[in-house]
DNA sequence: TTGCGTGCAAAGGTTTTGCATGGCA
DNA sequence: TGCCATGCAAAACCTTTGCACGCAA
């Protein structure tokens, strides 16, 4: 969003840590603080929230809106999806089991056209999740 | 899903003829009571939000949740469309400026029966948001 | 009469903001 | 030194709940 560059420090560091150890679990942000200061290294809130936005912009977090009044939440995707951007991967995640596919498909370079003629919008396939269930799932 | 019978109250469907009048557009709770005001008849906060509820509980209203701290918005649907519920409106979101596309489209559909057929993966539009950048921020 | 709808006010919980402090380059 | 991260407290925000009243069946 901003796009300002910001300092590397260690309380982002750790918590991106922590969301790679638990990789395909949702995580809130009290999750996260719960953590932290039960390993006696307490991380404050508002940290956290402002942490965890900037790693959802920089793309190598997701988050979640399950239902209002429910707490967004959190996963570490990785820094690598973006070496898959010039391949167009597209990715269809489960909501329930969390269970992520990865998805090259040329009908979706379609729609990216599409879209690009119809209303001028360039969309980011590295960004862009397709949110559903899968077969196991439904 | 309650499944309680309820009665029909003018409310009920003073709110849902609303809704039927601007289907297309994604309406907030505040809009449906500005605009019940503005008439000269306006309807309380609380009433919009549980007939809201209640008509996404009968499928025959879509809830679109799309970020924290941002209104859920409501969408007529229809009655007897039971299958169009699922294939009703993707978003394309501008990682730039944060403007909401609200898109309808055909190829989208096939997308979603293709997801389905292939990966047997079933899509909830509702949770897929195409991000990109939008004319304006390119 | 009974049960639900209504709507005001207040509560609830999540997220954001203001501001003073401290750390890193 | 300058800029940013931090974190507490408070504010902001949307949504839900409590409760008394009124209307429909």
């Amino acid at each position: 969003m901003t796009g300002k560059s910001r300092y590397k420090t260690k309380h982002s560091e750790d918590i991106k840590e922590y969301l790679k150890t638990v990789k395909g679990i949702h995580i809130t942000v009290n999750d996260v603080c719960d953590y932290f200061r039960n390993a006696g290294t307490p991380i404050g809130m508002t940290t956290v929230y402002r942490q965890l936005e900037r790693m959802v912009d920089e793309g190598i977090v997701q988050k979640y809106i399950i239902d209002t009044n429910t707490p967004a939440c959190f996963e570490y995707i990785g820094e690598d999806v973006h070496e898959d951007k010039e391949s167009t991967c597209y990715h269809c995640k489960c909501e329930k089991c969390g269970k992520l596919i990865h998805l090259h498909c040329e009908e979706l370079e379609e729609i990216q056209k599409y879209l690009k003629n119809r209303l001028g919008f360039s969309v980011d396939p590295m960004r862009t999740v397709f949110y559903g269930l899968c077969n196991d799932c439904i």
